[in-house]
DNA sequence: TTGAAAGCGCTACCAG
DNA sequence: CTGGTAGCGCTTTCAA
């Protein structure tokens, strides 16, 4: 079933064909009817590699994510896809589960593809992709690393104001042991968190004292990191999570140790997912406005006009639920 | 920077460059490294759609689910999608939303390109579709829907016996008054469930009353169905839901309103995410082995030769944790 | 308003 | 071992 197997049904040419198949004006209405009978009683359904390889312009973007699992990435992506698919063009989503070979891989698979755009929500970056990319002539967009360049834009979220309000509220709660949950430490934005709060926490030195615990960005990993916290002998009263999801493995395991939140520990989030408010007691945390993130990415991508190099920067807002409260004033043997 | 570029830099033909570029036997050594060399310089990428177009087959597959935002889904996904990149296949992924228009035009998009084979994880489905597909001469797949035909598998969950098994074990707890939370119950398989619920159910007429929710696959579709069964007169000691995901959703409606889990009302989910462990308190549930079908999916899609029907029944296994208890005697008024 | 024909970039077959 | 070339199915001039 090809478009000439439809033009020989329906006696026209292949050109006619395909006019009426693209909504092109100029075909007698007569003709169209019988085009369009024809393609129906066939079951035709154009090749779409075709119509891109000879049309010579592709209507695909390339969505890569670190985490699709992490429903942050997911919200995003959801955004990104609705309204791509409004100015009509689809999206391939690529997960690359923080291992910048495959970043690598899925960007050569996209570029083989030959999508109208990139979309990168990731976190591991090498320096050499951004060269690459900025000479493949198609626009191109970064969440949360990169720099923005010629074809390329670039949204930010300002995690350093965030963390410090986060560490300022919970000092005034009378927190003075405070740990971070993180994961892939050596990546650079979560560098860049995981230094914000040093920076913030150091403020108060030598009446805070801290520690970092990495692990992978998962439930599981959230619950590894606690642990480790909880065996490291800070004994802390508060824990900020790098994201809501690793927080709410943080929390389980927290629970599972016997230990109330926020009674005797506080717990802090990022990103504002939907399970946020589901987690008991609901997360205090930092929101992070996806759906508007999502929707950036696209028009990025699809204004077309703006190949100039673009730059946002996104304040988060914190959002105080139930996980966090004033400082116990024991200390606590976990673990005993 | 297409193929015949790169020959012209090599100074070798095109079909030189292909069976490099193929690793295909039989081409000088000299010749393939200057070949290489020459791609490596060019920053080639081969055109995908050309090469699938010329090739005459396809290495990419199509799955659509109903909600992706459901984890069920997801890893179902993630499963058979490591499966099929295992074997050299791609994934591309759409989402229905439960919207069998959507659904419609999915498939078409799917066979536009050409999937070398489809997968479909959804509720709603037209019985004129299943023909439709069978027409398609590539392997299909189906979960939870549709008949096994010519070339198309099938997967199906024994619910009723699962369900069954839950509906025994809340009634030999104790507990009289029951409820399902379901979502677009004119749906095939939903039916399906909520029919097996209503059937066990009924055995024990008249000692046990019964009623169903229905919402959406939210977590806020949880929480308006429990909403719901809480004003309904029923007074509950016990709700099932037909996924995980909504029951959290239910969990949190009922920790607001100040009722405790299990003590108040047992909760039960369906399909083990594992969000259902991290639930407060840890989820009962029935698994439902997701990766093992996500495999099988990819499997029945790339093994080639089997296009002869097939059909496997899943049995779910019941998992109790923290969410269900002896039912309270007393009756409960809520919402005073 | 319609048709003929030249590609789009690649694979695969046939010669040499 | 390598080159020439006929398509794959569609879009897009250029003529008619």
């Amino acid at each position: 079933m090809s478009l000439e197997e439809v033009a020989k049904r329906a006696k026209v040419s292949t050109a006619t064909v395909s006019r009426v198949l693209n909504d092109i004006a100029g075909v007698r209405h007569a003709t169209r009817a019988r085009v369009l009978r024809a393609a129906e009683e066939l079951h035709y359904h154009p090749n779409l590699h075709a119509r891109t390889l000879a049309g010579g312009r592709s209507t695909t973007l390339g969505m890569i994510v670190s985490n699709m699992e992490n429903p942050f990435f997911l919200d995003i992506f959801k955004a990104a896809e609705t309204q791509a698919r409004g100015r009509g063009y689809d999206i391939i989503l690529a997960n690359t589960g923080y291992d910048s070979e495959k970043l690598v891989n899925n960007i050569r698979h996209m570029i083989g593809w030959r999508v109208a755009g990139l979309a990168l929500v990731v976190s591991e970056m090498e320096q050499s992709l951004t060269n690459q990319l900025m000479d493949l002539n198609i626009p191109v967009v970064f969440y949360d690393v990169g720099e923005a360049r010629k074809n390329i834009t670039n949204i930010k979220v300002n995690y350093a104001s965030g963390i410090a309000e986060v560490v300022n509220y919970l000092y005034g709660l009378g927190h003075h042991r405070m740990a971070l949950v993180s994961h892939h430490s050596s990546l650079g934005p979560l560098g860049t968190r995981e230094q914000a709060f040093r920076e913030t926490v150091e403020k108060f030195a030598p009446a805070v004292q801290w520690r970092v615990a990495s692990s992978t960005d998962t439930l599981e990993g959230g619950r590894r990191a606690a642990r480790e916290l909880l065996n490291s002998g800070l004994d802390p009263t508060a824990i900020m999570c790098v994201n809501d999801f690793m927080a709410l493995g943080v929390m389980r395991e927290l629970r599972e140790s016997g230990i109330q939140v926020p009674a005797d520990i506080s717990v802090t989030g990022f990103d504002n997912i939907s399970l946020a408010e589901i987690a008991n007691p609901a997360l205090s945390t930092l929101n992070i406005p996806r759906e508007k993130i999502g929707q950036m990415m696209a028009d990025a991508l699809t204004s077309g006009e703006q190949m100039e190099s673009q730059k946002f920067l996104i304040e988060p807002e914190f959002i105080i639920r139930g996980t966090t409260g004033r400082a116990r004033i024991t200390a606590f043997r976990t673990r005993a």
